[in-house]
DNA sequence: CTGTTAGCGCCTTCAA
DNA sequence: TTGAAGGCGCTAACAG
C-alpha cells in the first residue's frame, strides 16, 4: 500500500516508544517490559514492518545472507543441494545468495567478480573442486568458507566417499559374479573433478582386490559420453558383462543404447550408475546413492554453526552412501557367483 | 588477507583522493578525470575492494538483490529456470536470492514471513499459482513483482500457452490416427494449478475439434501417478492406442509401467509427455518442449527492464511451446492417419 | 526497564 | 573536476 515502506521510527511512533525498544523487541534481545514488547509488536506487524537488513548489517557487521557458489543451476543435483541448503539457512534465518559460476575454464576471477566481500557471511561453494589457489583467493574475502563435495584438510567440507561408493557398487557387481566390468567416466581432460578421480580409484581398487584388471572407458560427459563409451564396449572382441558409470547420466546415455541395440539389461549385461538421479528410478537402474539433500543441509548447518561460533572452520562432514539395488544388475549368465 | 575488508575510506586514502571521488569512479558517475579514475580503480584493485551493497543500498534505497520465490528447488524444472534468472540478473549486476517455500498448503503468509520488503529491489515467483489474495499481499511488499508460469492480467507475467501446448500434443496424436487417446493427470484436488487446468482443457478442446470425446485420468503427481495411470488404463476393457501425460514426470511412470508389461511402445501404444524434462531424451520420450531456461532468462531481463524503468509492471511475455518428436509416439496399427 | 547518542559505509547534495 | 557535510535505517554503548 504505502509506496514509502515503513522504518523502524514509525513502528515506534506508533507503539509510543522508542527506537531502541523496538530494535530491542525485534532482535529479541532481553530488558523490555512484557506489555511494551507486545505493544510494539502489533504496531510493527499493523505496519506490515519488516527489519531491513541492509541497515542492520551496517552497523552488526553481518549481513543476514549467505552465497552459495555452483558451476551450474541445470543439472539435477545441483537443485536438490540447494534445497538442503535452503532449508538449512531457514532454520537459522539466513537468506540464500546463489551465484552460478559456469564450467570451470570460464570462471576466471569469480571470486572477485562476485560481490562477496561485504554482501555475505559465509560461502558455500558446491561441487567447484576449487584448486590451491581458488582456496586462498577465497580467503581474502574474509568470510568463512564451506566446501560441499570437495574434501580440502583445514577447510570445512561436507563430502561423500566417492572411493568407497564405487569400490562398493564395484563390489555388488562382483558378487553377482561378475569379472568383466567396464568402468565409463567422463575424459579426464574435459572434467577432471577431485570427485571423478576418486572414483575411478575406488572401481580400480575393487578390481583390484578381486585380481582383475581395470578395464575404464573415458568419453564427453553426459547422455552423449555414456552413449559412445556403451557403443566402444559394445564392438570389444569380448565386450563386459556387467558396465559401472562414473555417475547417472552416463549411464542413461548406455541404457539408451542397450535399448536401442536390443541389448537386454541386465540379462546379457549388468548396468549399475552412480548418484541416484531422479530418473534412474524410471529405469530401474540400480545406482548408489549419495543423498544430496541431507548433504545440503548438512552444509547449511554447518556454515550456521561456524557463524555462531558453535563449529570448527575445519570441520569435516563425510555423508554416506548406499547401493540403491533395482532392476538393472544381475549375475551374469552361468555365474558361479552369489547366483548359485 | 586483512581480517577487516577495505572500506572506501581505505581506497581513497590509498588513491590520494576523497571519498566522493572514489563514489564516482566506483558508480561508473561522469566528471571524473581519466587520470584520477585509472588511479582510484587501480587502488580499489590492488584492495581487492567491493562495494558495500549493504551501505550503498542504505541511501540509495535500491539493494541491488532480486528474491526468486519458488515453491520447490528439487524438481528440474525450477533450476533451469533458476539459471535463467540468474544469467539475466548477472548481466545486470543483480543478485539473486532464492527462497524455497514448500508446497501450497504449507506456504501461508510466506509473503511476510520473507524478509522481502527492504531486501530486494523486485520479486519474481516461479509456478507460485499465486491467488488474488496472496498477489495482493505481495502490493504490500512495495516492490514490482514478475510472476512466472502464470499469467495474471494487469501484472507482468512469463508464461506459455499450456492450453496450446497441449492441444498441438493432441493433435499430433490425431495427426497421427489415433482416436482412442487418453489423458492422465494430477488429480484436481492434489495439485489444482492454472498450468494444470489448461493444459486438460487444451486436451479437451482439441479432441472436441476432432469429434472424438475426452477421457481422462487424474492421479497422483509424478511417477508414481504415472504408474497408476496407466496401470487403470491397461485394465480397461477397450485400451487407448494413445497417451498423453500433463507432464514429463507422469509420463515416466506410465513408460515404465508399460515397459514393465511388455507393452511395446510406440507398437501397441504411443506416449506422449509434456516438458521436456532432462530424462525424456534418455526414454526417447515425444514430449512438448516449454524452454524452461529461456522462459527464465525472459523473466529475469523484465526484472531488470522494470527495475530500469525501461518496461511496463504489466508486460506479458509468452513464451512458445514447441513438439519434440522422439520415438514415442507413431501411428496405431492399421491407422488411416497421415500414415497411410 | 527505557531513552539518548554516536556511528556503521556509502551516496548525494552543495560549495569550492 | 573535486572535496566537505549530512543522512539513509539501524544497533550498541551509555545514561537515566
Amino acid at each position: 500500500m504505502s509506496s514509502q515502506p515503513a522504518s523502524m521510527r514509525d513502528v515506534a511512533h506508533r507503539a509510543g516508544v522508542s527506537l531502541s525498544t523496538v530494535s530491542r523487541v525485534l532482535r529479541g534481545a532481553p530488558g523490555v517490559a512484557p506489555d511494551v514488547r507486545l505493544r510494539v509488536q502489533r504496531a510493527a506487524d499493523e505496519l506490515s514492518y519488516v527489519v531491513s537488513r541492509n541497515a542492520s548489517g551496517l552497523v552488526t557487521g553481518r549481513t543476514g545472507r549467505v552465497a552459495v557458489v555452483v558451476p551450474f543451476l541445470q543439472p539435477w543435483f545441483f537443485g536438490v543441494v540447494l534445497s538442503g541448503v535452503s532449508d538449512a539457512l531457514r532454520e537459522a534465518d539466513l537468506d540464500m545468495l546463489v551465484y552460478q559460476v559456469g564450467e570451470t575454464r570460464a570462471r576466471e576471477g569469480w571470486t572477485r567478480a562476485l560481490p562477496l566481500r561485504r554482501n555475505s557471511d559465509a560461502v558455500v561453494t558446491v561441487s567447484m573442486d576449487l584448486s590451491e589457489d581458488e582456496c586462498h583467493r577465497l580467503d581474502d574475502v574474509g568470510v568463512p568458507v564451506v566446501l560441499v563435495g570437495q574434501c580440502v584438510p583445514g577447510r570445512a567440507s561436507v563430502y561423500i566417499d566417492d572411493r568407497a561408493g564405487a569400490a562398493g557398487a564395484t563390489r555388488h557387481l562382483l558378487n553377482l559374479g561378475h569379472t568383466r566390468i567396464a568402468y565409463i567416466g567422463a575424459r579426464r581432460e574435459e572434467w577432471s573433478s577431485t570427485s571423478s578421480r576418486h572414483r575411478l580409484e575406488g572401481y580400480g581398487a575393487a578390481m583390484a582386490t578381486a585380481g582383475l584388471a581395470p578395464w575404464s572407458v573415458g568419453k564427453a560427459t553426459g547422455h552423449a559420453g555414456g552413449e559412445l563409451a556403451m557403443g566402444e564396449l559394445l564392438s570389444d572382441q569380448d565386450p563386459p558383462t556387467a558396465v559401472l558409470a562414473e555417475f547417472d547420466d552416463i549411464a542413461m546415455g548406455a541404457h539408451r543404447i542397450l535399448r536401442r541395440s536390443g541389448v537386454r539389461v541386465p540379462g546379457s549385461i549388468s548396468l549399475m550408475g552412480f548418484d541416484n538421479h531422479d530418473a534412474a528410478a524410471v529405469l530401474d537402474l540400480t545406482t548408489v546413492d549419495q543423498a544430496p539433500y541431507d548433504t545440503g543441509l548438512a552444509a547449511g548447518r554447518l556454515t550456521v554453526g561456524i557463524l555462531d561460533g558453535k563449529a570448527r572452520t575445519d570441520t569435516h562432514v563425510e555423508m554416506p552412501t548406499q547401493i540403491i539395488l533395482r532392476q538393472s544388475t544381475a549375475a551374469p549368465r552361468g555365474a558361479r557367483g552369489l547366483s548359485t
